[in-house]
Formats: structure tokens, sequence, C-alpha cells
DNA sequence: AATGAAAGCGGACCACGGTCCGTTTCAGCC
DNA sequence: GGCTGAAACGGACCGTGGTCCGCTTTCATT
């Protein structure tokens, strides 16, 4: 009974006893390191030392600096992908398409800032995740569809994804010497370009 | 009376004949390296045997591996840069604005895919640098406002930079199965929206 | 030409990501 | 419980990016 009803489409081969422990432990060990700190204290060996593994284990688990950085980012991404799925309005169904859309924005902003260090050192594996940009990219297709937006919406949804991204954030905030909510507020004008409400441009 | 009479807003203290001198034989040596291969066989230690100097120099010369790369990218986008400010239209002046910029569009799509290793490779160094992403967002802010849009320039040109950065064109075309032109024709798509242009051309 | 100082050079050295393979541990089966 | 094969472990090992510091080269001045 410890296995799921319907494991038919299951890929997992059952995870041993000792490789889940060791690696709830790594993740531990890695958000307790960098408490407080920056992602450059995440050393593989520093994490697998803390962990009190080998630092094998670690490259094993996650398969490379990227893979762990990657599995640290999962946990929010889940949960922010939760709310969009479940959550609360307007980020959660229920709310008007625009606002939804709008509230997307903002979550995503606030997502990618906090979690910039990290997002930039987990690099390709997370980024070319298509779990991640491919949501949201599916969701923001959605969105536009409801809106009524007509046209190419597989790439005008990675095309209002594509500004949210730290690098261009970091560009913006940065170098261009913007606020957050300017940032914001531009995305937003952005947006009500794309989806225009007031009568549909083909 | 070997400095040039007005110095003083001068901030290159003249460099040496043997730094010179190395610099260009580590880029030769470099580019030489990278022919035909990719951008892995560049390894510091390599280019500096091959370019017949120590390994400390080519650091000193360029800081880092990606401050490397950032300057074998150097000349392809100066020429770009050239291009833009004063080639043949309608990448150049001399055409109408939307022309131009679609002409930006499609140019530096093919540059970002051209050089999409080394872009990568370069990393911030070259992603960050203003001179490169200041420039193109510059050159779309007056095009934007020689088409009369109204509303945030600033913003709206970076946000139509952003979908033609590396990693957003390696997820269409490689994840998304997107071709080249179809990325090409969603730009458009995305620009015509942007700046609409009412009851001109297609 | 001699000289002095500053810029440049080079390669030994270090740290960290990543690999490899002999050893250990797990889990299913008798 | 004992066996067995497979999965996981661990840490020595390697390659490469990056630093450091004593030595060399350049060049302006005299």
């Amino acid at each position: 009974m410890s296995q799921p009803l319907l494991p038919l489409l299951s890929t997992a081969p059952v995870e041993r006893r000792d490789a889940a422990r060791n690696r709830v432990a790594l993740l531990e060990a890695a958000a307790e390191l960098m408490g407080g700190c920056g992602v450059e204290v995440l050393t593989m060996e520093a994490v697998a030392a803390k962990a009190g593994v080998g630092k094998g284990t670690v490259f094993r688990r996650f398969g490379s600096r990227e893979g762990l950085m990657a599995s640290l980012l999962d946990h929010r991404e889940a949960e922010w992908q939760a709310g969009v799925i479940s959550g609360p309005a307007p980020l959660g169904p229920g709310a008007p398409p625009m606002e939804r859309l709008l509230a997307f924005g903002a979550s995503r902003l606030r997502l990618h800032l906090d979690q910039a260090a990290l997002i930039e050192a987990a690099g390709r594996t997370w980024g070319e995740n298509p779990a991640v940009l491919g949501f949201a990219a599916l969701h923001v297709r959605i969105l536009l569809g409801e809106l009524g937006v007509t046209g190419n919406l597989r790439y005008l949804a990675t095309a209002l994804i594509a500004p949210l991204s730290v690098p261009i954030l970091r560009q913006q905030i940065g170098h261009g010497s913007m606020t957050e909510a300017e940032v914001l507020a531009g995305w937003e004008e952005l947006v009500r370009r794309v989806a225009p409400q007031d009568g549909v441009i083909t």
C-alpha cells in the first residue's frame, strides 16, 4: 500500500531508502548553508560535508551543481504553480482573464527577483526545463485565448514572459535604474497592447 | 608630444606594445582554435599556449574566460552596430521606421543564433554590457518614437528585445519546435501590436 | 646610453566542479 | 534469517578557471 494504486505509468523505479534520506538531508543542508549568505557558499563539497555524505553522492542525486540549484528552486516553483492552478484569485482561477494575467506578471516578477541568484546559478538546467517555462507559457497562452486575442498565441505568450526573465530584470533595475514598480507598470502596458480589450486588432 | 593634444578625457593610459601584441595574438589564437569546433575547446591554457604566452597574461588581458568570450564577440557586434548606424537600408538609415524595426529584428535574430554558443559562454560579461543591450534598446526606442508610439518607450524597447535573447530563442526553436522563420514571424506580429500603424503597411 | 619605475609577464599554486570505481547498503526472495 | 543482484555510496583523482608574486620588458627622462 505504500505504492500508488496505478503505478502503470510510473517511470520512477522506486527510490531506495538511503537515497531518499540523503536527498532530503542534502537539500536541507544546502538550504541551511545558504541561509543569509549568497549562493557562492554552496560548494558541492560543503553541502556534502554538511549533510554528512560523500561528494559523489551529491552528484549522483543532482547530476551537477546546476541540478542542485534547480532542485532548490523546485519547491518554490511547485508552490507557485499550485497557486496558479488552484490558489486564490486573482492569481488562481476565479478572476477575469486580464486580472489573472496581470497577477501572473506581478507574481512571476516577484518570484524571479526573489530567487534571482539561485536561478542564475541553476543556468540552463532550470531555464530550459519545460516544466518551468512551458507551464508559464501555457498559462499565459490560455489566458490570452480567454481574452479573445487572435494570432500566434504560442509566440505571444513566450514574448510576454521573456521580459520577466532574470537577465532582463537585472538590466532594467540594475543598469537601467528602474524601480520594481516601474518595471511592473511597463509590463502591464505591454500586456494591454498585446491583448487590447477594447475591440480586437487582427 | 606623443600624446594627443587633448588627452583630458582619455581614460586609456596608453597600451604598451607587448600588451597590444599579445592581445591580438590571443584573439587570433582563440579564433583559430575555435575554427570548426565548439567553444568548449577554448580553454584558457590552450589559448595561452597557442598564442605563445603564459596563462596569467590571458587573465590580465580579459579578466576571465567570460571576458575573453565577450572580446571575441566584440568584433561582430561592432560591425553590426556600424550596420545599424551607417549601413545600407533597411537595417541602416534611409528606410521607414517600421521597415527598419523589422530589419533590426531579423538581423538581431540571425546574429544571436549565429553566435549563440559564444554568447552563452560569455554570460553576464556580455549580456550586461550596456554597450550591447543598451545600444539595441536605444535604437528600438528611437524607432518606436519615429513610429509615433506613445507610452513608456524605454520599457517597450527592452520588452521587444527580450524575446530575441538566446535562451528564449533556444527554447522556441529547440524545445518548442518552431522554425527560425516562425519565430521571426511571431516577433513581427508582436511588433505590430506594440506599434500599431493605423491603416498603414501590411 | 643609462636608469628607474611602472606595466606586463609567466607559471606554480589553489579551489572547485565533475568522474570513476572499489566498497557498502538495500530490498526482494528463498 | 541468509543470499543475491542491483543500486547507492565515498573519496581519491583529474581538468580547468582563477590568483599571486617574483622576474622581465618597455619607455620616458636625462
